[in-house]
DNA sequence: GCGACAG
DNA sequence: ATCTTGTCGC
C-alpha cells in the first residue's frame, strides 16, 4: 500500500510538539465494529546496538485463528533521538517503509506505544493512524502519563487511565497475574472497541499476537545488523 | 528547582 | 530500546 506524506520528519523538537497538537485534532474516536473475520497487524521496532539503525516489522494475522497472512520489514538510519513524548518521530519513518511493502490491507494496526494517552494526545499509534487514515490502537507496556487504579488480577479486567478528569485510555490485564497493558485509542476506534480488539487478538501472552510476532521478528532481524 | 518520563 | 544469567512462580 502507498502512503501519503503528511509532513516532513526533518523538524525541530519545538516544531514536532506543535505538529502533534495540530494533528491531535484530527483523531477520530469512532466505533470500529470488529469484523467476524479481520486482518490485524502488529508493529514494532528494534535498534542496532550501535544505535544507528532502526528496524521496523509489520506482521498481519487473520483473527480469529491467528493465521499468518504476511509480514514485511524495513531498516533505515536513525534520525531522531528518543525523547519521551516524541517517540513517533523516531520510529514512524521505518514503520511506514515496512507498511508500504504490504500487499494486504489490514483492518486494524496494533502499535507498540501509546495512542492518545499522551501529553498532547498524539502518541505513536495516534500519529500513525492519522497518517494511514486507518484504525490504530496503542498497546504500550508501560505508562507515559495518567493516573489509574491497579486492575484486578484476572485476565480481561481493566481500569481507566485518566489525565486530570479526562479518560485517555485503559489499563488492561491481558494475562492473569501479569503486568497490564496500557491501551488507548489510536484513530478510528473507540476505547471500548480497542479493548475488545486487543483481547480478541491475544492468545497466551501479555502482548496481542500480531504485536508479539512483530517484536519477535525485529529482535531476530536486529542480529543481522551486528558485528 | 525537582521528579517523571512510551521505546 | 539496549547491556545481560540465572531464577522464582504459575
Amino acid at each position: 500500500m502507498r502512503i501519503k506524506q503528511l509532513h516532513s520528519w526533518d523538524i525541530t523538537y519545538a516544531q514536532a510538539r506543535l505538529l502533534q497538537s495540530d494533528l491531535a485534532g484530527m483523531v477520530q474516536p469512532q466505533p470500529f465494529n470488529l469484523p467476524e473475520k479481520m486482518l490485524a497487524a502488529g508493529l514494532d521496532c528494534a535498534f542496532s546496538k550501535d544505535g544507528k539503525t532502526v528496524i521496523a516489522a509489520v506482521v498481519v494475522l487473520q483473527i480469529p485463528g491467528f493465521a499468518l497472512i504476511e509480514s514485511a520489514h524495513a531498516a533505515m538510519e536513525v534520525k531522531f533521538p528518543y525523547i519521551p513524548g516524541l517517540l513517533s518521530f523516531r520510529e514512524i519513518p521505518a514503520c511506514i517503509a515496512a507498511i508500504e511493502k504490504l500487499t494486504s490491507l489490514p483492518d486494524v494496526f496494533l502499535v507498540d506505544g501509546q495512542g492518545i494517552a499522551h501529553p498532547r494526545r498524539l502518541g505513536i499509534a495516534a500519529h500513525l493512524g492519522i497518517i494511514l487514515n486507518l484504525p490504530t490502537i496503542g498497546c504500550a507496556k508501560s505508562r507515559l502519563i495518567g493516573e489509574f487504579k491497579e486492575p484486578r488480577q484476572a485476565k480481561g479486567s481493566s481500569s481507566n487511565l485518566y489525565d486530570k478528569d479526562e479518560l485517555i485510555g485503559a489499563v488492561l490485564r491481558t494475562r492473569k497475574n501479569v503486568k497490564p497493558l496500557f491501551v488507548s485509542v489510536g484513530n478510528l476506534v473507540t476505547l471500548e472497541d480497542s479493548i475488545k480488539t486487543v483481547l480478541t487478538a491475544t492468545k497466551n501472552f501479555r502482548l496481542p499476537e500480531p504485536a508479539r510476532l512483530a517484536h519477535q521478528t525485529v529482535t531476530k532481524l536486529k542480529t543481522n545488523f551486528e558485528f
